[in-house]
DNA sequence: CCATAGGTCGCATAGCTATTCAAATGCGCG
DNA sequence: CGCGCATTTGAATAGCTATGCGACCTATGG
């Protein structure tokens, strides 16, 4: 059609016969085997520069018998297009390739909403040497699927999900809501509200809460939990809870919301009833994503590591360390305006 | 260590003698020949499943000579790490997995930062049948480095740079920007203000600019441009030109920033000023990233379709269409409260 | 001067599938 | 009953690299 297409693609062997060698040899030169000396390595890369060669990675991979390729599985809403991906999933894809690229490992990225296809089957087709699994927490469906194959024997990790004998890695949630129960105290709160669940998919969910009531609890404040309603949009969700507290004339000065995208919902009740931010009630937010600063008042929020939560991934999935293991990645507090 | 990690890993050779057939006969049968009787692709498919059966796609690709596999490489800022990655190019790189979904081609995901490294040669390597570039903005060193090797054969395609002789693929930029003027001039603006860039290495933004400023200018109504400075943050860009807008106490009651972050700056300067938006002046920014949603009051904005966008830049890559090509993703008005 | 060892390199092959080509089978029809 | 044709299958091979093992050469020590 267009340009010749490289008729056939440059092999070892042309890059073998233009330095005067074999195969075998050009081989071992361009991978840094020892036993090439430096003055016939030197001739191959020259001959190979020339031709334009590159190693087919085709056949590297098949007579190798591994990939170097990690498989990232991102959840989607059961409809929902890539535009419904949670902004948290595609920071910690970001976190995931940069620690694959660290350790020379290509990533495979995989948006999956049908239920029949959620397990690509990367590993045992030989395109990946295993499998990373996040955003869980968009499709109830797909946490079923993934819960009900737990016992398959792929190199698979998880993010933020107990799944029984598994890899899974996670923020450090108890950690996190203790800051945020510390942090509303200090600021001087006396009736602490934490908007989340005990039972939603997102098991994360419940540690949060946990501690954030048992953190209050021994500062002495008093905290209670708004459940939210299952269902429908995050947002949504933490608009209904806080309306409903609200509704209540429940006390409240200082609320803990489970994540970012509840914050939004929280934030958006508050001012329909004309509750200032941070003068009425103070505010703080659990994901740290990067839109979270851009609300008025910013957002307070517990970021994790993203970096660090790439890392523990990758080498959960890699079998580095033990195996079951449960990683928590090490979060901070972002103080801002909403606090 | 661990699992006995499949000895040898089940072949089709196994599942042939299984079925009571040929090892060519079980590749026909599972790629979906039409010259295998059903009685016998029957046998085949339930050899197959009984033994665990998955095609090994490093020899299937091997022997077929292509990957469907298609390299996305997403540019970094020089230092940044993967937080720094802008928010669009996230977006946008969901739109490019949806769509290469679509066909059936996976996506090889590469952050890049590092200069030597950015082309990762995925085509030549036999990883990938091409590659699509996006976040170039990000990186001017980068942006220099396409340039020069814009003379390549492989099959690259670009999201929003006009780069001599090859296929990239941008919002409509034109008509976006003339959106943004007939809807300021509606909300009843006279004095307006684009904050933006001709000389950007982000060409997109010059589009935007004079279009923009032209189509205000066919309404009969005042338009000038606030030049950015370079380099830095988006966001404390707009900051800057709004400020000197401010200082120099021109008149404007509508402004046009050519992208979302450039906007949030803008609404930093105004708030600081104690300039009420959209009562005292209006703001229409450009990319519709999720964001904007969260900005007091929310960010109204230009919003490009990704999943068409996606679609558009894969198809580029996979040479349907002409070539070279230029290809423009249609945009449109989501009004929201700064206007 | 020979034996040995160490350092380099080539031969042959494995790794698994898709495809070409020929062979076998079954069927209709003269 | 024989022949041609369509349908279905099998044998052989290509696709390209990495690696086990033997071969070779040179230097070294005895």
């Amino acid at each position: 059609m267009d340009a010749p297409r490289r008729p056939g693609r440059v092999t070892s062997f042309e890059v073998a016969e233009r330095a005067g060698v074999s195969q075998p040899t050009v081989s071992r030169a361009l991978s840094g085997s020892s036993m090439i000396s430096e003055a016939t390595r030197e001739k191959v890369l020259v001959a190979a520069k020339e031709l334009g060669y590159f190693v087919d990675e085709r056949a590297a991979r098949l007579r190798r018998g591994h990939t170097g390729t990690l498989a990232t599985v991102v959840i989607c809403k059961p409809g929902g297009g890539a535009r419904d991906v949670n902004p948290f999933s595609y920071a910690l894809l970001g976190g995931i390739c940069a620690a694959a690229a660290e350790r020379g490992l290509e990533v495979l990225v995989s948006l999956q909403s049908d239920e029949d296809k959620l397990f690509g089957h990367f590993v045992e087709r030989g395109q990946a040497e295993g499998l990373i699994v996040i955003g869980t927490t968009a499709n109830r469906a797909a946490w079923d699927y993934f819960r009900k194959i737990g016992e398959t024997t792929e190199p698979v990790a998880y993010w933020g999900s107990p799944l029984g004998d598994l890899d899974w890695v996670s923020s450090d949630n108890e950690m996190g809501a203790r800051l945020a129960a510390e942090h509303l105290v200090e600021q001087g709160c006396k009736e602490l509200v934490c908007v989340g669940s005990r039972t939603s998919v997102q098991r994360q969910f419940a540690e949060r809460v946990d501690a954030f009531l048992t953190r209050a609890g021994e500062l002495g404040v008093e905290a209670r939990l708004a459940e939210i309603e299952p269902g429908g949009e995050r947002r949504e969700q933490g608009r209904m809870a806080t309306e409903a507290i609200l509704a209540n004339g429940e006390p409240c000065d200082g609320i803990f919301a489970v994540c970012d995208a509840l914050a939004f919902g929280v934030m958006d009740a508050l001012q329909d009833a004309g509750s200032s931010i941070p003068e009425n009630v103070r505010l703080v937010g659990f994901d740290g994503i990067p839109a979270s600063e851009l609300t008025t008042p910013p957002l307070t929020t517990i970021e994790p590591d993203l970096d660090q939560a790439g890392r523990l991934l990758v080498e959960a999935v890699t079998g580095e360390g033990p195996h079951p293991s449960v990683r928590r990645v090490p979060v901070r507090l972002l103080a801002r305006g909403s606090t």
